[in-house]
DNA sequence: TGAAATGTTGGGGCG
DNA sequence: ACGCCCCAACATTTC
């Protein structure tokens, strides 16, 4: 074979069905998939311990998908352009496909790809494939990006429906000459923190994962999902977040299955309406990321530059390691510590509590949620840190404070999400499971709780915590 | 995609 | 019978 090979460039795309760049290679010959560790060209926000776990699984899952379809993932290591155009040296290959990223680390990348391959003479073909909608085809009437989810919301379903999706190539062709790759494991993608054991049990990354949780979800999450959801131990959610961050999934792959589905159709079709709702959600925070690029680590609302947030190490470590003596909030830390997620629900209830109640500036719960996610990404937890804070788009207002003993009783009214995250307090009857410091001693002497010393005592006081947030966001609105 | 404080209303106990 | 108080229950306002 003498036909030029092209670049399949592989990155938040791992997947083979719906996947444009990748069938456009196909189609136009003998493909080379690739995909570049390079976490230096990511920003501030290299992928987190958790991240890497699910990405070397991922990339494992992608090859084995590859090899059934004829080919192979070729690794590498080192800048994205040079890489690239050493990549298509070795292999003859004169055309470059990927699709498109919308992190501003990756878009500076994905320009300094471009230009040098077209300066090398290779084409470049870019491909959308990551939103329903490019952040640049809605805009409000005025010209200027969303600000309110409401508007966005009422946007996206105003416009024509999401592309339809493209079937995966079952057949791929290998080039005449394969470029040299390195062994998956020589990128030391596992700390070796011992992360991995845990996070294997919960997940299975992957296509053939992201397909099976779709189904799944499909079959037994969707038409109960809008009064399921907020229930944390009630498993109601899709579980697809971390398979859409890496694109073992597509959000149209996800749209158009929902659409379909036969729940969709019926009248109380609640379900489908609010997990679109959720999809919708991505996707504004997507079109705020791109627009508003440095709201990553910066409010967004810019009186919060000025809010006087604490310096408190202890504190930190205390919401970090699920020692608040909060249950719900310490369930919700250790589920993720666990298992790399954490209930949406329980998301904004620990969020809210690290921000309000302790008053520690939500970059550094941003930044645990990153190392510990494995569906962290850039724009969703950028906007929903934000949204918690009050700092950042459409967001809830300061004042607005969980009660984590409110909120418990109101979601997790047996307790049960607590019993089985917190299982030091898993005897404590329903009554007292959200605020053992409050039962009496002949009951926690029975079921074994003895404060501070099996289960800590508050870090701070609810009532006390809530005044002294209130106070430090009326000093931020008068220090003008 | 809150919670707490404050205001209002109405039933019932009671002198 | 009447006024008074208490206090749910609900609504409104404030943070």
């Amino acid at each position: 074979m003498t036909e030029a090979a092209s670049l399949m460039w592989f990155r938040a795309d791992l997947r083979l069905a719906d996947n444009p760049a990748l069938a456009a290679a196909a189609r136009a010959g003998a493909v080379v998939p690739v995909f570049i560790w390079v976490p230096e060209e990511e920003g501030n926000w290299p992928p987190g311990a958790a991240s890497r776990w699910w990405l070397q699984a991922s990339l494992r899952s992608l090859d084995d998908s590859l090899r059934r379809a004829g080919s192979r993932l070729t690794l590498a290591r080192g800048r994205a352009a040079s890489t690239l155009l050493r990549l298509a040296q070795q292999a003859g290959a004169r055309v470059l496909f990927f699709n498109r990223r919308y992190e501003p680390a990756a878009r500076v990348q994905e320009a300094a790809v471009t230009a040098q391959a077209r300066a090398a003479g290779i084409e470049v073909s870019p491909f959308d494939s990551g939103l329903l909608f490019e952040p640049k085809q809605l805009a409000s009437s005025t010209g200027k990006p969303y600000r309110v989810f409401g508007r966005f919301w009422r946007a996206m379903l105003a416009a024509p429906e999401p592309e339809p999706t493209v079937p995966a190539p079952h057949k791929l062709t290998a080039p005449a000459r394969w470029p040299e790759s390195v062994p998956l494991e020589e990128l030391r993608l596992e700390s070796g923190a011992g992360l991995g054991a845990a996070l294997r049990c919960a997940w299975q990354p992957g296509e053939a994962g992201a397909a099976a949780a779709l189904q799944q979800f499909l079959r037994h999450g969707l038409s109960g999902y809008e009064s399921e959801r907020d229930f944390p131990s009630s498993q109601a959610t899709s579980r697809l977040s971390p398979y859409l961050h890496f694109g073992e999934i597509s959000p149209r792959q996800i749209w158009h299955a929902v659409k379909r589905h036969p729940a969709a159709d019926k009248p109380d079709s609640g379900g489908a309406k609010a997990f679109l709702r959720e999809l919708a959600w991505r996707e504004f925070a997507y079109h705020l990321l791109v627009h508003f690029p440095h709201t990553a680590e910066a409010p967004l609302r810019e009186e919060f530059a000025r809010f006087g947030w604490r310096d408190d190490a202890r504190a930190l470590d205390a919401w970090q390691h699920g020692h608040t003596g909060y249950p719900l909030v310490d369930a919700g830390v250790r589920e993720l510590l666990a298992t790399g997620w954490m209930h949406n629900r329980v998301r904004m209830i620990v969020a809210s509590f690290l921000v309000k109640h302790l008053l520690l500036p939500w970059l550094a719960g941003a930044r645990w949620f990153w190392e510990r996610l494995v569906d962290a990404d850039l724009a969703s937890n950028t906007l929903n840190w934000q949204w918690v804070t009050g700092c950042g788009a459409d967001a809830a207002p300061f004042f607005r404070i969980f009660n984590p003993v409110v909120q418990g009783r109101r979601f997790d009214p047996d307790g049960d999400y607590v019993r089985r995250w917190v299982p030091e307090l898993a005897r404590l009857p329903a009554r007292w499971i959200h605020q053992p410091w409050a039962a009496p001693a002949a009951e926690l002497r029975k079921v074994g709780v003895v404060l501070p010393k099996t289960y800590p005592r508050p870090v701070v006081d609810h009532a006390a915590a809530r005044s002294r947030a209130l106070t430090a966001f009326a000093a931020m609105r008068q220090s003008r």
